[in-house]
DNA sequence: CTGAAAGCGCTTACAG
DNA sequence: CTGAAAGCGCTTACAG
């Protein structure tokens, strides 16, 4: 591996010479610059990252620290960030924490594992990133990490209570409201909603953009409409066989995801009932079987790359120092209209029309 | 930020002893050793990574260049790497190539982007990690790509021709008889295969395996019970019409991914077909929803985070400079046996104990 | 435009 | 066991 040095010695310059033509900094004369790109294809001289990063004290690394690499919408996240980042000039240190299999479906708890976060951190501080994006895998409040020392953090599908940090999350209540108002707008008066963890932030949001949806079009919520899940697909089986056993059963069923979701599918089947004749189904989270169950799953997309894509560029604007940079960001949703739903027969006219 | 010459001061003793205490490389009295380890806690000093680089030239950074994070494996392969590589107090540059746009489901082009690979290697070479690894997102042989000087390169999730490189794979053929052979003990005999795209490696290997299983059982493959798709879901759609359509239909249907496994459930729910009663249908991927499918699809799960450990263990092998580290090791799958299959009536004994 | 020199913060023979 | 010193490969005032 030639250094600058050998290259000013080729080159008949000073190694200060050297340094100026190739980081443009300086104006070099043309018959030295020419000289030192002779001798750096040569030599296929690269310069030492390692020396310049000690001498300017940057590294151009930023830390990815992800919950779980194999959380559902990381690997989206990642690319976001990676993209903007890479368009930069940055590289990407990545640490994985490995929680989903301690966390299971209880992302609520990840406060038992502030812990693994931290020492996560200090990994990152320790190889001198520039600053820190955190990945969550389930949007709630993250309030008790240790702030990294002179770095900006910027959480991604997470929100913080510190007022020096940044964050980018998606619009939960809006999202189940306005797949709710489809339904409603579409006839349907018995509107069944399988939530997640009751514990979860999330399921509260969800669950207060569907008494949005339903309070503002004048319909009850029954207390047996509303069944508590767990996220598993096995758990929206369940409850979609408790809700079918009821005397008056619902005629449309907003489940909090698609594994819950396609939980509905498989009970509908085992019973004779066909989606969407019979049963409207709908989702969240636009996984990719969605489309893949029969009929397509109606549902919502989370806005994964551009929350990456957002964290990243909130991330380089504290680096700029740029003033103002949003604290919180809320992206929005897209609702993709498949078929899992049916306008009830005799519905006439949407509501809004009438 | 406090550095060595500082703590050095602090305790009172010389920067190469502050440097001997915290290494452990060479003993140092007790009485020093206490002193600097006050001053470490007193200042909340950290050692400065960049500069113990460039004096040791060594990183502790390992490279990861996929070409995909999104890719289907990908992310758990991700997970096994840096598991392994954590463990061993390596840190992780990521680079994702970002393929999966570029190349869609024709995988087997990736030979048009081998400018973005190496320009990936590139860069990873001047951050001047130990090692790269390469994960793939679709099995196939990579003969093309710049070997990155003076350090090893492993291949996840793909072969290479390079008698240097060391690859990681998963075994296709094998896998594909194995479940094949689950169908003729079943008491199928007219299997029909939905296959991937023609000019796929995997394709081929894949084609292989369900051949072996057929002539073995002595059974005949007609060539209208081959049909070629091309990975999606849409083209399991289609060819399973096209099977549906003929004068004597199969009984069984092996898909070279769950894709088109799900492709296979939508049209026989639209032609009023029942699986597995009617008809048995096997996938190959285990991706998350082949359990949510209903009836669960019986499918082959991939070694993936096995494939990122095993990479991993294999460039620490070759950076400990080990001899003999295998070339290609070749993993095997698991059978994931759920319920889209059956046995046909009057199938008698499986075959194997007749 | 050019170059000699200091220094970023470490590690490691080397001499004692 | 201990310390003075060289040096890893750069960048950047500074003086000319």
């Amino acid at each position: 591996m030639a250094t600058m040095k050998e290259i000013a010695e080729l080159a008949n310059v000073s190694v200060a010479t050297v340094s100026y033509a190739l980081s443009g900094k300086k104006n070099v004369s043309q018959a030295k610059r020419d000289r030192v790109m002779n001798a750096v294809r040569l030599t296929n001289y690269k310069l030492n990252s390692i020396a310049k990063s000690l001498r300017t004290s940057k590294t151009g690394i930023i830390g990815v620290l992800a919950e779980d690499i194999r959380g559902l919408p990381v690997p989206e996240i990642v690319d976001g960030i990676s993209q903007r980042l890479t368009e930069s000039g940055y590289q990407l240190l990545l640490s994985n924490l490995q929680l989903l299999s301690k966390l299971y479906n209880r992302y609520e708890q990840l406060s038992r594992y502030i812990g693994s976060v931290n020492r996560g951190i200090q990994l990152l501080e320790d190889a001198r990133v520039e600053g820190i994006i955190y990945v969550a895998m389930h949007d709630r409040r993250i309030d008790d990490i240790r702030q990294p020392a002179g770095i900006p953090l910027v959480f991604a599908y997470a929100d913080s209570d510190d007022p020096n940090s940044v964050s980018v999350t998606y619009e939960n209540q809006r999202s189940v409201a306005a797949v709710t108002c489809c339904l409603i707008e579409q006839g349907h008066r018995r509107v069944a909603l399988i939530a997640g963890h009751p514990a979860s932030p999330v399921t509260k949001e969800r669950l207060a953009g569907f008494r949005a949806a339903m309070d503002g079009a004048g319909l009850p919520m029954p207390p047996e409409y509303l069944r508590w899940g767990d996220w598993e697909y096995r758990s929206g089986f369940e409850q979609a066989g408790a809700l079918f056993a009821l005397t008056v059963p619902p005629t449309a069923i907003v489940a909090m995801n698609d594994a819950m979701a396609a939980g509905c599918y498989a009970q509908a089947a085992l019973q004779g009932l066909r989606i969407p004749d019979d049963l409207s189904v709908v989702g969240f989270d636009n996984q990719s079987f969605a489309a893949y169950l029969y009929p397509p799953l109606t549902t919502i997309a989370l806005p994964n790359k551009q929350i990456g894509l957002t964290a990243a560029q909130r991330l380089l604007w504290k680096l700029e120092g740029k003033p103002d940079v949003p604290a919180n960001t809320v992206l929005p949703c897209e609702l993709m209209v498949r078929e899992s739903t049916r306008a009830l027969p005799g519905a006439g006219q949407p509501r809004s029309a009438r």
